[in-house]
DNA sequence: CGGCATCTTGACCTTTGTCAAACGCGGTGG
DNA sequence: CCACCGCGTTTGACAAAGGTCAAGATGCCG
């Protein structure tokens, strides 16, 4: 496929509506704040919650390297990972890409200011995905408050990973932000899936490092070193094998 | 005074309710998802849920340095800063501490995960507050969805503003992330009282080196620059006047 | 006025970014 | 079936930014 090719693919047919609805329900995972779980995430949605957005979306399917929505565009739907992998990315003025999230299945995405997006979606896997309609979502969460304490949860979940995300990235070094961010991929790749302890990374280099505020060569360094320590093994650029994860951990800083 | 007095002040009397709760009310602020605003932040809390919050809150003024809350305590209460400006922090395995928000007027904090505070709270001014007790608050939530719509609304703000200073914090140089950093707390003061160009930081430069992910010499240093090239002027370590807001918005990468 | 904490400055060294080139893999076309 | 081509990744040499360590200046508060 030539660039020319690619282009229109991610113009053309982004999103193609999947009959039936079938067996996939819409799901969104994070802990909750009140005590008694162990801090782990739970499904935040009820079954009827599930029915409820069902009824009012659809269950899209997007190619891989497929735009889901643009920054800026106007925001009419919000999406709900099923299955694949999502990224989130921002130009900034200056030509800079930053990838700001990766999406993985359960999570959520589409959220705006002042009614338009305000990043890029783009998939990075084959993508399956709940669209819903943001008016008839504001009326469901009109009258349900239970609902919007699901929701308060994912956001509040999502803030959390995002300030420890800046934190990663703003003192650790590249190859103790490379550790975490192997270490979540493992984790997130693990419950939507993979049982062994070989994972594939669903992004490239570069998308890594426009997330850990790194260069492609750096990460490439960074993963050198984590490989010369033992902790892991590269059985293909995207393919990684974890070996040992108390020696990732420490890399992490996470001691 | 003395450490060991400092000591005792951030544990006792960290918190003294005020009397008469008089005339500061609850307030939120932040940007709503819908179309139609500017993008700006707005009041999120209507007059009935101003009520509803005051009749479950206390007013309490918190002593400069004393602790609001401590990570990993009993999450009882969420605050609503009046006046004031506070941090959260937290404190990495390996010694690092990291200042993780500056909350100022409006801002909400507290959260918690699985009943327990993610960070410790410390005032750097003089600080009032509402101290909303998390299970009446629950209790409202329950069966208020515009309150829940307007927590919502905040914290995608919030998602935002993280995921804004995570990039900042990753691929900008240490004078961007000042230049960055005095825009916004210029901003925020401003709205929040000051008139003028002129105004104070509220934090050190510790606070400041452990929030941007530098370290205290170089944000002295990037202070230099900045000054050097006319943005800023430094009437005290604490005291900045804002010379020429163009030349920090393009040192801060915004162009 | 004195003492102490905070902030600034300086010299040096480590880490990462930059620029350039080589490598390896998958796909295409001969 | 194999050579070639293009892209993503890796590697290398060098430069620049920021961290580190140490000392000196400043300002705040008693």
């Amino acid at each position: 496929m030539n660039v020319f090719d690619k282009k229109i693919a991610e113009q053309n047919d982004a999103q193609t509506p999947v009959a039936p609805p079938s067996r996939y329900r819409p799901s969104i995972y994070a802990a909750p704040f009140q005590k008694g779980g162990d801090g782990a995430a739970v499904e935040l949605l009820s079954a009827a919650d599930q029915d409820a957005l069902m009824a009012i979306s659809q269950l899209v399917s997007v190619r891989r390297n497929a735009m889901l929505y643009a920054e800026g565009g106007e925001a009419k739907f919000v999406y709900n990972v099923i299955s694949g992998v999502a990224k989130t990315f921002q130009l900034q003025p200056n030509g800079d890409r930053h990838v700001t999230a990766f999406l993985f299945p359960r999570d959520l995405l589409g959220l705006s200011v002042d009614g338009q997006y305000v990043a890029t979606a783009q998939a990075l896997t084959p993508l399956l995905a709940y669209q819903i309609p943001v008016k008839a979502l504001e009326a469901i969460l009109e009258r349900d408050p239970r609902l919007n304490i699901g929701l308060l949860c994912k956001l509040c979940h999502e803030l959390r990973s995002s300030q420890s995300h800046a934190i990663t990235v703003s003192k650790q070094h590249a190859s103790a932000r490379l550790a975490g961010f192997l270490l979540w991929v493992e984790h997130v790749s693990a419950q939507s899936g993979g049982g062994t302890s070989e994972f594939t990374l669903p992004m490239g280099r570069r998308d890594m490092a426009d997330y850990l505020g790194l260069t492609i060569e750096t990460v490439s360094r960074a993963l050198n070193a984590l490989e010369a320590e033992g902790a892991i093994l590269r059985r293909g650029p995207r393919a990684i094998e974890l070996l040992d994860g108390g020696k990732l951990r420490e890399a992490a800083g996470l001691v």
